[in-house]
DNA sequence: ATATAAACGAGACGGTACGTCCCGTCTTTCG
DNA sequence: CGAAAGACGGGACGTACCGTCTCGTTTATAT
């Protein structure tokens, strides 16, 4: 994996394809960022990375692909919210969500996600991942808290889930009000009002 | 339609032709729907209807513009939506809007969304007409159920209103469950539970 | 009063305006001074000279003709070259042709020369006014020196007057020599060699 | 970059297609035989060639380039004018080149030196090839006809092979008169007078 | 005096071609 | 062999002008 090079001669050999895969994708990413996701083309991620054309068609089948995978690339795991209480980690999620989305990298996440091919396994795991990878994390809160009887068990979670974490994309992708710290507490309290025993 | 006239503006020269405004309008229409929204090029709007590229670039900047404006003219203006109760309103308005995104144009207006330069005033005036619309007509619901003392007034009626609108689009946009009209209802439930007071 | 009328209309309704003509005329030759030939365009004149372009239309079918126009204007008919020899009179006719020439306006004239439609009658009337003018000029001076027996009869005076007045178009078309003063008296030179007895 | 290659063979990558290069000159040439100079589009090339638009401008910066990259193709290096004297020589020269350039295509090259570029490289190579090949070859039959001691070497030999070969551009491009033998003919007699000792 | 009519400027129209960018594919050379 | 470099046929971009066509506005006669 790490191919230590001498840096007294630097381009002896030829490279590891892992090194090229990589550079492609931190070029992408850094286009993503700067110039936004409609400037991403296969073209400019090869002119900037030095990686040749081919080689990026290789590894993904459009630039659409290339994006997210870019993307995926920097989301870590969401790692399990804390909390003693279904109020508590909640809203420590969702901070985090706000947080995580209320950035450049967010707004390029949902347009990948809008102009992806549905249908692709590609897009799939994109949506897992970074989409409704927090949804699960959401569920498996919830069950925790049915199974502490901190609330009754949902009728329709599936729908409730839909109203905790749609909001943040709602407005991600509208616009019409910002991601704040605000709106996660506010997603909190009001999801549990609504689970009110 | 409208014959009346800037009383400002003398408005010299030929005026802009309202039957080419509305070829290009009706072609992108037929493209967006047949093909989709990538497949949408200014000149394919100028060959499938007939009107020139400059004169289709006097009106929208650009084909996002443009696929923008031949969906916001299929939308008429979601009427006022009639009930005795909240509850009923709600479910009605929120059964209207899903049969009507859980089609070809709802996919094109979330993609057209996305693609959109967020800045511009095409694109607010978009949001607002098509996106915005139903939520402003949920904030008349429920303020008028509060006058009823049906409700009670709540207190953070921006972020209820995301998580009413929210999942819709949500769902639109990630298609990891389907549009139904359960989830109308559901939603209209839900949210009821979330201001009993 | 004077119930005086052109014989053939009556000329009602507002007459063209010669001030738009010369406008016209004028914002075409700063163009084609400043700027060449390739960049003399309708649009450009209109938006120049704050004429419209229908009315350029009116009275130059195009931009050829627009600019042979304007070429022609400024073009003073040339007067009949003095001089008490043959020898004396070319040089000095040559000597002012040249100086004619080269220049930024002879170059766009031998241009408007080679784009313009060679069967037109507007390009007719444009060669012989100032390409063939200063030829019927060298043939006057030919037969007034045969008459006064300065030489013979010239047998092809045809060919004789082509080489006489061909090389100065020859040296602006293909600028492998500068259009000097000396070819000026060269030429007369040589003509003279070949019509000696 | 400091292992420059030698110039021979430094060509990495794919190298540009000479079949596509031929097509798209005999297309250009097609063009202007059939349609004239005016006609001559890149987008009319590249149609009629299925050579694509960028890579004819890999070859050539514009119509005019290629127009006379397509009149240069067809000219084959006049051949040494035989003759035993420099009368039977020059006579043979000149008609070969009245003959060549009393077709569409001696229209098409005047058209397109007029249209050209001055001081384009492309445009100087068109000129020395297509132009003035002629006029050096004229004057090489001059200096050997002086070596000969068949005329006294020429005064100003520049001005004399203007006058040779002027006339017939000045015909070419003004076509007042025809290009026809007897011209041929008579440049070549009228030469050698002006040229008798 | 007041129509009437022609020419005016402005400017939008359907087009053609421009020259550029990027697509996704393909050759070729090199390490 | 795999990866770079880079040309290829294509297609769309957004712009410049083309020459034509309304428009509403002068401007001159002819009633």
């Amino acid at each position: 994996m790490s191919q230590e090079q001498s840096p007294s001669t630097p381009r002896r050999g030829r490279p590891p394809s892992e090194v090229a895969r990589r550079k492609a994708l931190a070029a992408a990413h850094d286009i993503l960022m700067q110039e936004g996701f409609g400037r991403l083309s296969i073209e400019a991620v090869a002119q900037r990375s030095g990686v040749g054309k081919p080689t990026i068609y290789r590894h993904w089948a459009n630039a659409g692909e290339l994006a997210m995978a870019a993307l995926m690339a920097g989301v870590e795991e969401m790692a399990a919210s804390p909390g003693d209480t279904l109020r508590a980690s909640l809203r420590h999620q969702l901070r985090n969500l706000v947080r995580a989305f209320a950035t450049t990298r967010g707004r390029q996440i949902a347009m990948a996600l809008a102009a992806a091919d549905p249908g692709s396994e590609f897009t799939r795991a994109f949506r897992n991942r970074v989409i409704l990878s927090s949804r699960e994390e959401g569920r498996r809160l919830l069950a925790r808290a049915a199974d502490r009887c901190e609330i009754a068990p949902p009728a329709d979670i599936e729908v409730l889930l839909d109203m905790i974490y749609g909001p943040l994309f709602y407005r991600l992708l509208v616009g019409h009000q910002p991601l704040s710290e605000t709106l996660a507490d506010e997603i909190a309290e009001l999801s549990l009002r609504a689970l009110a025993r």
